[in-house]
DNA sequence: GGCGGAGTACGATGTTTATCGAACGATAGC
DNA sequence: GCTATCGTTCGATAAACATCGTACTCCGCC
């Protein structure tokens, strides 16, 4: 498979700010790419697995939850994995509140980027009206 | 990476016909999910890789070629290796004409499965009216 | 200050994937 | 029948990927 930002890439910078969260989103330590350096075949590969397709269904009915809320079938170092795998793709923004991670979907910089194509992988994967996909909904 | 049709997957029925080519496409040996078997991450995952990504938007613009006539750079078991994933993923036909394979995009049955995920990818993808990403055209 | 919870980093494992070369089969043309 | 072409299969390699357990950091609460 092509080489993307995976495991073993270079983390986000951990120095750690006294202000306290949510002074302003780009105070947390986590890195997002900008909205014209997110990549499409990476968005494709981060939406191509099924435990990521899954938590973008669930932020797209219901937006900003940390990542325990969504209850997945795996551990958390492997919820670790697949945040950080939407996070660098562009597809999630991650903001720190305490020891949480408030997670929530870029739609306005995907839709800028790639107009439609996050609305019809939603609709592919049975979210939002028309949906008669597979079941996506949490 | 979950499990999808690759390499070591059960090979297409190799049994051969007596009719000359070309009579109908199911007379072919090779192998397609029906529209309703399309499976939208699998859809995801092949469009997710470059090589395929470009073929497809080759075929966006361009229908019914040989695999030999895209060019790639890849070499020919790569080239067999790219077309089957697009084929088992039910995102092209691929149909038997002497020593050749006519390759082109199922538009309507994967318009039909996911509405406007075509369209929106290869958008995405800079073909077609209004992209403005990366360029795919050959 | 201690405890609990959320999430991470690290290292490991097993699987999947993209790549290739060599050998081969099928077809077309002569 | 031979040759050339297209494309495949097989086996191999290296890299990517999803998974996990362990130990850890940071924050909130008491």
């Amino acid at each position: 498979m092509s080489t993307y930002a995976g495991q073993g890439m270079a983390a986000a910078a951990t120095a750690r700010l006294v202000e306290p969260p949510s002074v302003r989103e780009e105070a947390d330590p986590l890195s997002h790419p900008a909205a014209h350096e997110i990549a499409l075949a990476a968005v494709l590969h981060a939406l191509s697995d099924p435990m990521r397709l899954r938590i973008v269904a669930a932020l797209a009915v219901e937006d900003k939850r940390t990542c325990k809320s969504f209850n997945l079938p795996v551990t958390k170092s492997t919820c670790t994995h697949h945040f950080r795998v939407l996070r660098e793709a562009g597809v999630i923004r991650q903001r720190l509140e305490g020891t949480t991670r408030l997670n929530s979907l870029r739609r306005e910089d995907l839709e800028a980027r790639f107009p439609g194509l996050l609305d019809s992988v939603l609709r592919a994967a049975g979210v939002a009206r028309g949906g008669s996909g597979e079941a996506g909904v949490p």
